[in-house]
This record gives C-alpha cells, structure tokens and sequence, in this order.
DNA sequence: CATGAATGAGTCTTCATTCAT
DNA sequence: GATGAATGAAGACTCATTCAT
C-alpha cells in the first residue's frame, strides 16, 4: 500500500529526527533508529540512501518550514506591530520551540567545519527560495518594518541579533529553566522583553 | 624533563584544540591529533586520560580566560562607554575569534542532550567564580551600564542578545564573509553596527 | 500466458549472464539484474530458486551448447583439415566468443576451490554424455584426426593445449587488443597461427 | 620489535593468500582471515589498508617472483634445450605449483572485467620490468630458442600456448587427477608430453 | 617519556531472500 | 505473474584505548 510506505518512511524519519536531537549526529546509532521506530534497520535503507541523507532531508524540510511563515507573512499585508503580524512571528518562533530536535540539528551541522555554506544562512539567505528579495523588503519598509537599506547590513542585523537569538534560546530554553530555576512560561516573558529591548526596538527606527 | 614535559603537554591540548574543531569533538579522531601533533597515539593517553578529558580541560581553560577579561573590568573602575571599557570589550570580542575552535566545541558541546548544565551557561553564570555577582552588578551600574535590575531579566538579556550574537558571530564569521562575498574587516563594522543598534543600545536605558 | 512467462524467463536469464560476466558472479547484486531486466526482484525468485540456482542454469546451457558442435561434428563423416571441418570448428570457437560472458563464469566457477570436479571439465569429458567416446574417437581418427591412442593422454593434451588456449583467448581477446594496440582482427589471425604451430600441428602426426 | 612486526605482517599475508585461494577473494571474509591467522581483525588493517590492498600485494609478489626466473635464464646463457634451461623451467613452472593459490587470485581477478589491463598479462609483458625484450628476444634466439621474429606474434603464441596451459593445468592439476583417477605424477607426465608434443615442439623451428 | 603493536566493541551499510497483496 | 515492502545475517572497516618494551 502507498499509505503504509509513506507512513513507515515518515516515521522513520520522525524517529530518527528524536534521535538524532538526543544524541547528536555523530553518536547516533542506526540501530537505535531501527529499534525505536520498529523497524528492520534495512528497511531505513529502503527508504533512505544513508544516514547522511536523512539528516540533510530533516534539515531540509525544518528550513523550507520555518522559512514559509515569513514568505507568507510577505505575501500578506500586514502591518508592523500589528496583531496579525505578532501573531504570525509567534507561530514562527513556536515552530523553532517544537522542532528543537531539527533546529539542534541545523545547529550542530552548521557548526562543523566545512567549506560548504552551512545549511543555517538558508534562515536569512532568500537567494534560492525563488523570492524577489528586494522587491519583498520594500515592501515590508512600506508597511512599517524598518529594514536597514544595506542589503548586508540588514542581514547581519537580522540574522545574528534577530534570528540567532531566537534559535539559541530555543535550544537552551528548557536547560536554562531548570539550571536557574524559573519556569518556562515566565522564562519565554524574559526572554520576549530581552528581545523587545534590543532587536525589535532596532525595528522602530 | 618538567619543560619539555610541560611543552609536549600543551602542544598535544593545542592540537586537539584545532583538531576538535575542524571536524568537531565525535569526527575527530585520537589518530589525527597525534600524528598533527607528531607524538605516538600512546603518548596521549599517558597526559590526559580519554579523549573527553582532553575536551573538558580545553572548554574550562577557555571559559576561565574569557570570564577573566570581564572580572577585571569589573576590578577596574571604567565607565560605561569610556575608552578603557571599550579596549577591554575588544579583548573579550578578540578572545573568542581567536579562539574560535574552543568555542565552536563549547558551543557544540552545550547543544548536546544530556541532563547536565550545558558548559556554555558558565559564560554568564559567575556563581562559582567566587565573585560577588550582586555586589559586581551595582557597582557596574553605577559606572552606568545600565543593567537590569532584575538578576534572571538581566542574564536572559546579557546571554541571549549579548553573549550569544557574538559567539555566534565569531564562529560563522568567515563563512558568512566567503558565502555572501564580503571581506572580514567590513562584516565586523557590520556586526558591530548590528550590535550598536540593538543589544548596546539598551545599556543606553 | 505461458508465452510471456517463457519469455521473461528468458530474459532473466540473460540479463543475469550480463551481470555476472560483468561483475563476476559474488559481485553481481540481484538487485541489479532486476533493474537491467526491468522487472521487480521478487520476480526473479519465482522463476528461479536462487542466485546459485542461475548461475548452474547458465553454465548447464552452454556446455550443452558448446559440445552440441562437437558431437555434430562426430555424426557427420567430415575428415581432418577438411573444409566441413573447419567450418564446424569455427562455429564452436565462435560460439565460445559469442558466449564470453558465460565462459567468463564457467572458467571462474571452476576455479573456486571445492571438491566437486570443476564444470569445465565438461568440454572435455562426454562420460555424462551418453555418448561412446572410445568408439567416437576411433572413427574420428580413421578420418586422419591423430589423436593420443592413449585416452588419458589425449584427453590431457586435448583439454590443456588445444581447450583451454581457446577458452583463454575468447576471454581475453578484447582485453588483449587493447592493451597491446592491436585490431582483434589481426589478432584472431595471430592466435590462429599459434595455434597451428603448435596444437593443431600436433594432429597432422 | 622489529621482527615480530614483519613476521605478524607477513604471517597475515599468508593466511589471507590460503582464505583468498580458499574461497575466492570475494567470498573470502576478513573475519575469516583474522581467525585463521590467530590476529585480531582490526590488527590486518594496522598492516593493510584494504582487502583489496592485500590482494593487490600478493599478486605483485607473486608476478615479480615468477618473472624473476625468466629473467634471471636471459641472464645466464643457457642453450635451448641445456640441462640448465630445463632445470631453470622446472624452476619456473614449480613456482607456479607451489603458489597455486596466489595463482587462482590472479587469474579470477583478471577475469573480473574491468577496462584495467589485466595483471595476468604482466606475465609476458615485461615491459614495465625495464628490461629491454627486443634485445633479450635477439640474445635467446641466438641461444637456439626459435621465438617468433614478430613481437606481437610471439607473445601471443608464447602466452595462450605456452604460458597460460601451464597456468591452467597447475590450477586444474589436482582436481584432474582427482576426476580422471591418475595420479599426479603421471599426470605431470602426461602434460610434459602434451607441452612437448605442442609448444615446445614449435621452439624448434 | 615515548612508542609500535595489539585489541574489543562497535558502526554503517549491503544483500540474498521472503512476505503480503 | 507481478510487485513494493520487509528482513536476518553478515561484512568491511573504524576507533578509543591499552600493553609491552
């Protein structure tokens, strides 16, 4: 049946994608995999070419995601400050906080050392995505937003002030909970003013 | 011998050092460090027990230095903004480029699952430095720092729009510089014009 | 249909001959015999029982194949050297050219190590035959064939020097004319005349 | 020790050459080979850097060794036919007997296809042994060796019927007297005679 | 101090074969 | 007849670590 290889290849990749975040790449285990999704280790090598190729698809799906909520923020027309625009940031934040695993992952493999771009610039670099880049950040000045003019400048200020950030906290959220004791909910507070007082203030011009 | 003993010693911890960080701390292979470093694979393990000992003494070498930079300035009596608080950031921003390796393991490192207090929290966390943190702040902030008054408000803003920018930026400097075809020397007045703009700004009140 | 079913059959077992005279037979991947013959793996387990089972297919055929020419030859009252004689001695040298792959495989089957008598045994001994080879070769050499009145001699002589030099040169003619910069044209001319100095020589007594 | 080493080296050589003879380099296990030699696997690959490695080095061995005799004949000046021209053939052709499991190796490998000159065919041509043929070629036939005048024709007729039945019947030696119930002096015998009555006969013009 | 040799416990990946439909 | 999915059993190769000298 289709619908059971689609499922089975999904699952695969959910479970390695938790273990993966558990372990790290590297200290990873097929075998691991194999056992907790139930499946013959083969098999993940019936749907998948190698364990590399699981992680970049992973990663691949976790930014073509992450980066949909601000491409259809552009599509809409929302203005800075307003509910909607607040409401569409949220969701994209959320979907750091529930794809930590993945975003870890990002992380980690963006981190090794390689002369290849790591695959985290796909955060802020539009370039592939098909987008008219300059004709979107217009845009979104019109509506308010605030963008630097230079095109470099603004994704420096985007990326490591804005966006990375953003990633970290994601990433050492619950960690910082428990270390310095305070609950998650009043930590996601601290950390929205943090980010209100430096980043998102830079937007008000 | 103790001098060449001592030598051989830390010339076997700064290859590693480099070794972990071009390939990262599971890639990177006890073979390879030893032939870089031109000492047999046994000698290794004759200065230093596994290859986790080695990483742990790196990572807490290196948060000593840096924390250094920051408890002296505290010890000196620099204003807010005044040249020789300046020079000392400098220090600290030039402390991690130049060890960008160490760092990218710290960083590494602490993304890691495990229940422990990620490593990289000790960037902010002075608590066990013997150092009067409480007493530190205030002082600072009547030089003009302008610190939050509150202690968890003030180290989620510090470490997460502060400290972590620039981790961040050390390590993805000189990809970012290659991947979006611009030299070092103009990213770093970018970054530290992004950093102006938003984390340094807030010390402003 | 049981035309189709025979086809397909067919067709699988040449691919497989393909493939194993490609690869050798322990490197040829089933998985790869069923792509070439664009049918689905399972399918090559229900017309036959294992990769084993093929391969024995494959090498029973030819045998039967290349002596078929032989004991044609017998049948008709062709003396030596006659015109009909060579014509059927070309026939089976060229079936040994036209049959590479599968000699490829019968010669490196019968290489491996076991204490079965190696299939190549065949070309030279009819024993299974059912076929009177005593009396066979007494009317041949009524005809001025000379061949070794002695059976043992004859069938030594026979199978090491006149055999097997063919059997090697159908192997590595190509292989031959590549490296050594000559056309397999002139090389069948070259072979041809070795072998009339020395194996064919020998029969004219 | 310096020795130990060279003798575990060697020793691990040996016994791959026995597996690989065994059962065919591709079946041949390296576990197998580790067992056998009474050597922890992972020690075969502190000596060898790939089981294709260890092959590749015993058939240069044994190559280097076969044609070390008949380079060392066009050294001496033994007549055709001399006592010591003989002698220096039984040599060469006890070489083969004696190392017939290399010689298994190096024929099945070079029936695997490949564009790869086949490493059999270094069995006549020594033109990578840096010896000069041309002028060997004159001084043997001076000796009354009768070669071929033709380079081409020559190494044809001296390797498809002189050279590889030899190479065949010490491959098939043991299995035909097994077959054909003759032991293997006769049979030895019985294939000098067949050589003499073929290709040895055609040195004599 | 220093080293060449040795090892135990994996690790990813492969492959012939079978099952369910 | 035919197929997509699934599997058990290996197999080559690796690597941190230790031993003997």
């Amino acid at each position: 049946m289709k619908r059971d290889s689609e499922a089975t290849r999904k699952h695969i990749l959910q479970t390695a994608e938790k273990v993966f975040a558990e372990q790290g790449f590297d200290a990873a285990r097929m075998d691991r995999i194999a056992r907790e999704a139930g499946v013959n280790k083969a098999l993940i090598y019936y749907y998948f070419d190698s364990k590399q190729a699981i992680l970049l698809e992973l990663i691949d799906n976790f930014i073509r995601g992450a980066n949909g909520f601000l491409i259809e923020m552009v599509g809409k027309d929302y203005a800075f400050g307003s509910d909607e625009m607040m409401e569409q940031m949220r969701k994209y934040n959320d979907y750091f906080m529930r794809h930590e695993a993945t975003l870890r992952l990002l992380l980690t493999e963006s981190l090794k050392d390689s002369d290849d771009t790591p695959p985290i610039f796909k955060l802020i670099d539009f370039t592939q995505e098909g987008m008219d880049e300059r004709q979107s950040i217009d845009e979104l000045n019109r509506r308010g937003f605030h963008f630097d003019a230079d095109d470099q400048q603004r994704k420096v200020t985007e990326f490591f002030t804005g966006i990375m950030p953003t990633v970290v906290y994601s990433l050492f959220r619950s960690k910082w909970s428990r270390h310095f004791k305070i609950d998650e909910g009043s930590l996601d507070r601290l950390f929205q003013k943090a980010n209100e007082d430096t980043h998102d203030q830079h937007h008000h011009g």
